[in-house]
DNA sequence: GTCTATAGGAGGATAGAC
DNA sequence: GTCTATCCTCCTATAGAC
């Protein structure tokens, strides 16, 4: 009979810490850092509490993996915005990659919501800086746009934070979303038409049509 | 010699309560509830934490209050949005109270973005409806707009949580303003210039000149 | 109404057997 | 690499003197 060979300790070392920071971005995006229990993520990964120490020295190592990590979901959605595409098209795909975002990884849309909330204490500087070059990269591309005589003179980061804003909504906000349409839980329907409407809205309102 | 009256019980219950609820609103707003220490609360009241249990039977008893107080915030800002306003002057009345709330009342905004983050868990039904029909009845005001001619057909419920979400934005993430912004904290320039970009980009993409 | 003291329990982290 | 047992700190909540 053939056995299997049992996992080598580097694949067992990827799979438990997996484990972990699965269950443990859930758990920080409902209670933040210090409402979360080590216990609680130690139950919820199936491992034992001392495992978890085995794998991360403390609470804090935990979540700035995860801040690390989430980070770059904060750059991929904003890929779309490039100055040689139109303006229409660019701006409508970066709502649809976000909204898309905030759909399927609710969690951890909310982990960083969390974050920021609390004034982003645990953001190095130098994540912070990425942030800021990698948003005003965008920035530059909108301003290159309204030069262009293809948008209206926006002031480009409030314009950026009002499209990050309305899209992040549906994931932070799931709960208000719900009450105001009077439902359990939001459908695909539903972000297909919160994509129509901000669509809708702010693209005519500030492009201009050739 | 005149002593001034000792105040009485209920008017040193009264001012004890609030210096309570205004250190545990800042502090719930920043850690959550179950992130949040009764002795913190204590300290930042001023008062020993004996006295806060005098007053408070349960740490839930001071969230609960809090929850219940801010509600009327959500109602306030929305009595601009009445059908026979023009609008243009309706909509960016309100865009101007929220932004203004936001701007004033971070804690307060925080406090409630940390409550729908974590799923309204503290909301009873009765005040999930009471969330309801307020913004039904504002909705229904669009919708007279939409029939009247006087905006684009857009569906009322996401147009009207995308002006919620780029308001309430400037409180909950006023981290991410600030590092876009490349800036230690906002100003009043800064809330302008939020007012008008809104102004700008979604009216005019929705409302219909006479 | 104020405050000290403390019960009773939970949490972060570690030691050390297996 | 796994897991039990445990240390020690800190928390919620209460008792009871003043």
């Amino acid at each position: 009979m053939v056995m299997s060979k049992p996992p080598s300790d580097a694949r067992i070392r990827a799979r438990n810490e997996a484990k972990i920071l699965k269950a443990a971005v859930k758990i920080f995006s409902l209670k933040g850092f210090d409402g979360t229990r080590i216990a609680e993520i130690a139950d919820a990964s199936g491992l034992p509490k001392a495992n978890v120490y085995y794998y991360f020295a403390t609470k804090e190592a935990i979540y700035e993996t995860l801040v690390e990590r989430l980070l770059t979901g904060w750059d991929k959605t904003l890929e779309h915005i490039v100055a040689d595409r139109e303006p229409r098209e660019a701006l409508s795909a970066y709502i649809h990659a976000k909204l898309e975002y905030s759909r399927r990884h609710v969690i951890e849309s909310r982990f960083f919501a969390n974050e920021m909330l609390r004034g982003g204490r645990f953001l190095s500087s130098g994540q912070k800086k990425h942030m800021q070059d990698i948003t005003r990269e965008r920035v530059e591309v909108i301003e290159e746009w309204i030069r262009q005589g293809k948008m209206v003179a926006v002031e480009p980061n409030h314009f950026f934070m009002m499209l990050w804003a309305a899209t992040q909504f549906y994931a932070d906000f799931t709960t208000v979303a719900a009450v105001t349409l009077n439902k359990s839980q939001l459908t695909r329907d539903d972000y297909d038409c919160a994509y129509e409407t901000i669509v809708k809205t702010v693209l005519d309102g500030c492009l201009i049509a050739e």
